[in-house]
DNA sequence: GCATAATAATTATGCGCATAACCAATATGT
DNA sequence: ACATATTGGTTATGCGCATAATTATTATGC
């Protein structure tokens, strides 16, 4: 592959990162939410209460992220920490009301910005664009 | 759009961000560079010397961000800062002869990078992956 | 010509992400 | 059973990115 074409794909790529995330932190920042913790709330929806080791592996970054993130919702009353009764390493994470309620209105904003991002787009190709990110993903994923 | 949708589309989108820069990460390591330096270089090796202003609009980055991954490159001696004769505000940026060297090395890894990116897609939907990724993008920048 | 607006850059601060080092608790091998 | 390895979590530190506020210079309106 020439430069230019590696260029065009890279670049696209970074500035995409870059607009998507800047786009959902102004719809979240009403919310009180920063970029990131979304993807913990809404983990936490889909799947109940986690140990956080769980959640480190469910939005694919690394312990000490999630350490800080859970301390901030946590702060913010969205979540609630308790220590796992069979491994006393561990802390199960969980919703609070307000964590629930929060994960609602994020769910409404989510399907908002996924489809101003995919405007234009033909349907056929907002079929398979899951897919084809994914495989991307997979491509340079060294985490396994 | 039904969420499970819209979340399939935004967390894909997140996690391609996620890992394409940690791989960026660890090709970049080598030559000591961080991800979102290498962009920079880039830009240079292409358009010239530039001001910073230029440099901000053309990463898509904000001024702070560029004051700072400048002051980096130049300590690394990759990048050359000289003040504008026609206007005393600004500052011009151009590669050293280590950067042009190191830029020249990027692109390697760059074209490396992307291959590795789109591997096992198939050819047609290679080819419109950049006009799909700068629709997407498009489609969330508030920049303008 | 001079007050005012706009622009180039910087500093300060904060968030998400990373890695490295460390502690506490559990699992394992002999 | 006990030394060792593994696992869950935290702290410290550093980078890229952001916004807000500040300074210095240039452009503009009357």
């Amino acid at each position: 592959m020439d430069f230019e074409h590696a260029d065009a794909i890279n670049q696209a790529i970074r500035l995409l990162s870059l607009r998507h995330r800047a786009r959902a932190a102004s719809l979240l920042a009403p919310l009180g939410l920063h970029p990131g913790q979304e993807a913990l709330l809404l983990e936490l929806a889909r799947h109940g209460p986690m140990i956080q080791a769980q959640l480190s592996e469910a939005l694919g970054c690394e312990p000490p992220s999630v350490t800080l993130m859970t301390r901030k919702l946590e702060a913010g009353g969205h979540i609630r920490r308790a220590p796992a009764p069979s491994d006393r390493r561990a802390s199960i994470v969980e919703l609070t009301d307000s964590g629930k309620a929060l994960a609602e209105q994020v769910k409404q904003l989510w399907c908002a910005l996924a489809e101003e991002t995919v405007r234009g787009l033909p349907a056929a190709t907002v079929a398979e664009l899951p897919g084809i990110l994914n495989t991307l993903t997979g491509n340079v994923d060294t985490r396994r």
